[in-house]
DNA sequence: CTACATGCAAAAAATTTGCACCACC
DNA sequence: GGTGGTGCAAATTTTTTGCATGTAG
């Protein structure tokens, strides 16, 4: 359950545990793709929890200001959520065929990036976002 | 007029030059940062050009088809259109508290990495993005 | 108890669509 | 002269806000 890392971060940041944030947590520990908060509201809604959008809406932005989940953003309109990795989260490969998504196996250090960046550009880096846009390998092959 | 290389690029895919197209392109060329639709929407009004904001996402989209425009999403909810840049396009430095975006200078090949994913993944990369989050040298200064 | 989480409805913001008309090739 | 660009209004989609109520700590 490394559900339970992510209720302890919350505890020890003083944060309350409701059962909204217990269950979207629940519920991106067990996706591999960002979920969009429209997914998430269908998912929670279809194992029978009653919940409403705009409380996913503001417990996503809670859980996402807490360190707890992590924003992407890739081709359409919406704002997808994954749990933050403890080791740094992931980057994705993003089939603009099919839509898929797959997480990027990457051999980057980043991290050295970061320390470049913070002594020729002043700018402290918190976070990043990575993502690749191509043809997956199941794509690729049905046309070519 | 890095402008014409993008004209000729459209006229060279059988597309037309059209004023607005015109337009998009030039204010594009004269901002470092990359505009939403009502940026762009509000420069052109300022420089007394008429035109109406389903035509600027009409044509935006068919920028970015053309592969002229790159979009990009950051924290916002709103999309994001640069230039392409023909030698690749950059990455940004986007400040968290001023809402600032540098272009990050980056010697990173990721060139490399999409050759690795694509054996590793079987997975095209067409694309990507790689935008830092963080407090820039401005933000650092003024709280510690 | 009390501050914060929640639901509902309604507003606001962002984007898309339908349709008539205009303009480029 | 026909395909595609444009404007306007309206629809749709996504996100936010206000307020009354419930609940975790």
């Amino acid at each position: 359950m490394s559900e339970n890392v992510f209720i302890a971060k919350l505890l020890a940041q003083g944060e309350r545990i409701t059962p909204v944030r217990r269950a979207l947590i629940a519920v991106l520990s067990k996706t591999q793709e960002p979920q969009t908060q429209q997914e998430l509201l269908r998912q929670l809604k279809k194992k029978g929890f009653k919940v409403n959008k705009t409380t996913v809406y503001r417990q996503l932005e809670a859980l996402e200001k807490n360190g707890i989940i992590f924003a992407v953003h890739f081709t359409d309109r919406n704002k997808r959520y994954e749990l933050m990795d403890e080791n740094g989260h992931h980057h994705h490969l993003v089939c603009l065929k099919c839509g898929c998504i797959e997480d990027a196996i990457l051999m980057s250090d980043l991290k050295q990036q970061e320390k470049t960046i913070l002594k020729k550009h002043k700018f402290k880096v918190l976070r990043h976002t990575l993502e690749f846009f191509g043809i997956c390998g199941r794509c690729g092959k049905k046309s070519g």
